[in-house]
DNA sequence: GCAAGTTTATTGACTCGTCAATCAACAAAA
DNA sequence: TTTTGTTGATTGACGAGTCAATAAACTTGC
């Protein structure tokens, strides 16, 4: 029963199986046949469109990440203005609910192991990372100047910390709690006054 | 030529062994008969030892935990007494150079996986973290009352931040520059009064 | 001392399952 | 009739775990 225009659809389907399966199983050694069942298609159809394994973790590591730039984008642009507002606004949109879910979360944790390996992988993280650390300097300097580098590192070394513990947590990941943590450590950081 | 006495030094050599190739690797998707060559030996030697791959990776990962733990430990005793000089060795045991490795923070990532979906794996985990946390807290409380237990869930957080960044990073992990991180965390919660 | 028997160390070869990837074939739309 | 969608069946490789066989070291009873 092949519909025309299906490629995008399945495409699509594959990917979200994907980041459940893996997230769900914790771990990347899941089988094209367990993904593909999931997206209610033959494995045979998974290789059609994405060709190998491989790939289909990549376009899975490319849609958690655009998810998660468009999620800070959105935040930043419902935030109110002033550099303090937007910061926080980031943060917040780190911790979105589509991003901060439990599959999401253990998937994220499996793909920063896949990019120890996968030069591709990698690549897109660098550029996620760049980008997060960019947007944190760039309100920070108002706010703290010359600590703007220092302070966006932690803040940056902090989110990845708190995303690992939520991954490792017996509890369902909790967003306030999440949020609490790293807007104390901001809160410490912009009382500083010299 | 078999010498007696030899399964100590056979478990250790295959526990080095499993180190080094999954940090190597960068990945748990490593053969027995990978580890057990390094190691010097045949995999069904590795088998004869441990049982299954589960166990030798587990057995791992317990000499991970106790390096870890002894480091920690070891700072402590070295430590000048005062609650702040005990936190700061706290923090500095756990980038020991022992720990604090480009193998040894790859294996670290890895094992994190593992305990997602292994509970033995999980179980130790939890021991370490829960020891740590007191650890924290113990000296934080005399210093900063009843944020004591608010810190310790940030620098913990912080901490596996610093590991992962290190473990994703291109540059050999740097010690001095992790280091620098938390402490500055620290300082700043430090500053407070009220 | 030492032969016979026991325990420990060790491996090559094998089994058996799993899984990524391919392919031939079929179905429907254009 | 060409293009697009789809799958069951198959292949080929790989890898965990087993086993039988071998060898050296210890033990025991003499």
């Amino acid at each position: 029963m092949p519909k025309l225009g299906a490629e995008p659809i399945r495409r699509a389907a594959l990917v979200k199986a994907t980041i459940e399966t893996v997230g769900e199983a914790g771990s990347l050694e899941v089988t094209v046949a367990q993904i593909a069942r999931r997206a209610g298609m033959s494995s045979a159809l998974a290789h059609h469109y994405f060709g190998s394994k491989e790939q289909i973790f990549l376009a899975a590591m490319r849609a958690i990440l655009t998810l998660y730039g468009a999620e800070v984008r959105g935040a930043l642009a419902a935030a109110d203005p002033g550099p303090e507002s937007r910061l926080r606004a980031i943060i917040a949109g780190s911790f979105s609910p589509g991003s901060f879910r439990r599959e999401a979360i253990s998937a994220w944790l499996n793909f920063y192991v896949l990019a120890q390996t996968n030069p591709e992988a990698m690549r897109l993280l660098r550029v996620y990372q760049r980008r997060l650390r960019s947007n944190l300097q760039h309100e920070l300097r108002p706010l703290v100047g010359g600590r703007a580098e220092a302070v966006a590192r932690g803040l940056g070394a902090m989110i990845d910390g708190v995303y690992i513990r939520a991954a490792l947590a017996e509890n369902a990941p909790d967003r306030c709690y999440a949020l609490e943590i790293v807007n104390e450590y901001l809160n410490r950081e912009l009382e500083v006054r010299s």
